[in-house]
DNA sequence: GCGTAGACCGAG
DNA sequence: TCGGTCTACGCC
């Protein structure tokens, strides 16, 4: 008999340990398997496989519980190799988090443990209403009209007791529902040219090479031709006999790169995103694991290819969030890459126009080595970058979102018969829907925030949770019919532009007509082929795209991202004006920006208009030695989340007095309410910490996450988040 | 994460 | 007394 230990595919701190089944037939270590799990059956992970001499009645008696058998093997080899294995473990230990959790994001759809051997996405046990009535109680009616409101109902949302009345009632029944990210997806035209290495670009390939085993950072302004020595780069390490791992931001630059990688080494390319289907994923993975490809690019999660011999691991756009995966396991991609990057004695380079404060610290200190490439590659001068001062022009009587500056320069730019980028911080600036009468709002109710207007579909929507009602027309508070809509979504923009500039075709890219696959795709062909003339936009709009006739680009609120409670902030900041800087002018015209702006003065913007990068870090770096941030410590942010608000809040003062009480060398703020405090109807704190060095925190941490997420079972749960990105 | 035993609650 | 609901428990 052999004694079978396994992970169960259910992620919990309460499961995050080894269950043993037995089986008669030998197993490999490594496979998947069907087994009962109190009375549900579980795909499970096979972490162990020992011979035993013991039958089963004496195995039962020595380990203290009953023994069950294996059901069912899903596959014949193991589908991780051991570096892959080992890194599952050191994920899991780096980020607090159960292995099977690690292990699932490891792999594609099809091989994850908690798909069964057909099944590729992830499900979730939802409920829908099957016949109209009214039930018998309260509570069930509660829950009934709940259900009726538009949106998805998941069983975990509700009282499982509730739920399981009502079908047995048969209004309801409960089903799988498969559950998907927001898609972002876009294709871009090919562009097709060779190119010869510039001496600067040799230069940097030719250093990189002559340093094997070393982390480099290629600092180069946008367009210094940073993708070029991303293909001589890899061509060398080809030429080694080793392998590539190209990273690229989640979504939008991902076509262009995926193209051109695609053009120069043709079938040796194996592509990784997160669009495509199950099955291409799939096969893709298959070719990396099976030794067809030399190639990987792909977003994050292309990390964890199953590649042999990796020579090389580079980050484009080393700054950008994407990099930093914010649902468990809470990694960040160079911490992953650095680790597979010590297993092959492999490069690491990291490239960016704006690299992250942390990158460039640790570049100027000589940990990584530092590569700069100012020049643009066309000797193309950057655009020119004006001001306006709002409060100058508020004091003028002009209270309206545009300055006049702003529409007299995109009246020119269209006169001329060009196009500009109009670049909306979507942040505060969602409209909502207040009542003139009793001057209330209409809030979401299961989160702390005002509902958004939908001009599109008529509807109000949550914008943290997806609840979302058709728009009332009487005030559910008063009932009085005097709502009114009130802030600048895109929406109303799009509507100003076309009443106040001549001529303006405008085209909006947002959340709301980019819902489709390929929306992206058709509304940027559109621009591409002036079919209009303003392109305007999110932050989605600040990155990658290149539009030769764009010689104008205007920031209506460059602050937004400023007033943000985060220390990245002001990098935040810089970073998207750079970026968006940078849409302007790519082609045959020199080209121009504006930004408004209620803060001058402010490095991050006067930074960002002389397209300083140096002078940004220098005092960007005199603000965090001060107030203590990265790099000059280590951050994890931990959640605390209850459905009672008083639960969380004595929670999280015990968790934070422990901090104290067992840590010296750290410095733990709060606990403070989220920046959204009840969330899906979870109210939240959280408590920041800043540390040197790791080793004393980890075990404290885990003790408190055993303490809340395992024995006081589920009423608080905390959550540790290293190197956060947001506000929760 | 999720099914379940058993405590608890309120109407008859 | 009994159906409905809530909650803690522990899964091998």
């Amino acid at each position: 008999m052999y004694i079978v230990d396994c992970l169960v595919e259910k992620v919990a701190d309460a499961l995050d340990r080894p269950f043993t089944y037995y089986s008669k037939q030998p197993i490999n270590e490594g496979v998947r398997v069907r087994v009962r799990f109190r009375s549900q059956v579980l795909t499970a992970y096979v972490l162990k496989v020992t011979l035993t001499s013991l039958s089963l009645k004496e195995a039962e008696e020595q380990y203290g519980f009953k023994i069950m058998p294996i059901l069912d093997v899903i596959d014949e080899a193991p589908i991780l190799n051991k570096e892959l294995l080992d890194l599952a473990k050191h994920m899991a230990k780096l980020t607090l988090s159960p292995l099977i959790a690690c292990l699932q994001t490891m792999l594609p759809g099809s091989l994850k443990p908690s798909s069964g051997k057909t099944s590729g996405p992830i499900y979730l046990q939802a409920v829908r209403i099957i016949k109209e009535g009214t039930p018998k109680t309260p509570k069930q009616q509660e829950v009934y009209h709940d259900l009726h409101a538009a949106g998805d109902h998941f069983v975990k949302d509700y009282s499982r007791a509730i739920i399981s009345s009502l079908e047995k009632q048969g209004f309801v029944e409960v089903y799988k529902k498969e559950i998907y990210r927001d898609p972002f997806h876009m294709r871009l035209e090919e562009k097709h040219q060779e190119i010869t290495l510039t001496s600067a670009q040799a230069q940097v390939v030719a250093g990189i090479m002559q340093r094997p085993e070393r982390i480099s950072l290629i600092h180069g302004v946008t367009g210094s031709g940073k993708t070029e020595v991303y293909i001589a780069l890899s061509r060398e390490i080809l030429k080694q006999g080793q392998n590539v791992i190209m990273l690229v931001p989640e979504i939008s630059l991902t076509p262009m790169m995926v193209a051109i990688f695609k053009q120069r080494f043709g079938d040796a390319v194996a592509i990784l995103h997160s669009r495509l289907s199950q099955g291409e994923r799939y096969d893709e993975y298959r070719r990396i694991r099976d030794g067809q490809v030399r190639i990987v690019v792909g977003a994050r999660s292309a990390i964890f290819a199953p590649l042999a011999q990796i020579g090389l691991i580079i980050m484009d756009e080393e700054h950008d969030s994407s990099y930093k995966q914010e649902n468990t396991p809470r990694y960040h991609t160079l911490s992953i890459a650095r680790y597979r990057a010590h297993a092959h004695h492999a490069r690491i380079v990291l490239g960016s126009a704006t690299p992250s404060v942390e990158s460039y610290a640790r570049a100027q200190k000589g940990v990584y080595d530092l590569y700069e490439m100012p020049i643009r590659i066309n000797k193309k001068p950057l655009p020119q970058v004006d001001i306006v001062n709002m409060v100058e022009e508020t004091k003028a009587g002009h209270y309206e979102l545009m300055s006049r500056k702003l529409k007299a320069r995109l009246q020119e730019t269209l006169d001329r018969g060009e196009q500009a980028i109009v670049l909306l911080n979507k942040r505060g600036y969602a409209s909502f829907v207040l009542c003139e009468e009793c001057q209330e709002t209409i809030k979401c109710p299961h989160c702390d925030v005002t509902l958004t207007y939908h001009k599109n579909d008529g509807t109000l929507k949550c914008h943290y949770c997806g609840y979302s009602i058709t728009m009332p027309h009487n005030c559910p508070h008063c009932g009085a019919p005097a709502l009114k809509k009130i802030g600048y979504g895109t929406q109303k923009i799009e509507e100003e532009l076309n009443h106040t500039i001549q001529g303006a075709k405008v085209i909006r890219f947002d959340y709301d007509t980019t819902r489709n696959k390929n929306d992206h795709l058709r509304l940027l062909e559109a621009f591409a082929k002036n079919e209009g003339n303003i392109l305007l936009g999110t932050q989605m709009i600040a990155k990658g795209l290149d539009f030769e006739n764009v010689t104008f680009v205007g920031v209506l609120s460059a602050d937004l991202t400023l007033m943000i409670p985060d220390y990245r902030a002001s990098e935040r900041t810089f970073d998207l004006l750079t970026q968006v800087a940078g849409r302007s002018g790519r082609g045959q015209k020199a080209g121009s920006v504006l930004i408004q702006t209620f803060n001058p003065t402010h490095y991050a913007i006067t930074m960002a208009a002389k397209q300083d990068y140096q002078g940004f870090f220098n005092e960007e770096m005199k603000f965090r030695k001060q107030a203590l941030y990265p790099p000059y410590c280590h951050l994890v942010s931990i959640i605390i989340q209850s459905r009672s608000s008083e639960a969380v809040k004595a929670a999280s003062l015990d968790i934070k007095n422990y901090l104290v009480a067992h840590l010296h060398s750290v410095k733990a703020l709060g606990p403070s309410e989220a920046a959204v405090f009840k969330m899906q109807d979870f109210y939240r704190e959280r408590i920041l910490v800043k540390y040197i060095k790791s080793e004393a925190l980890l075990p404290v941490l885990k003790s408190l996450m055993r303490y809340y997420n395992v024995s006081q079972n589920g009423k608080v749960t905390m959550v540790c988040d290293f190197n956060p990105y947001t506000q929760i």
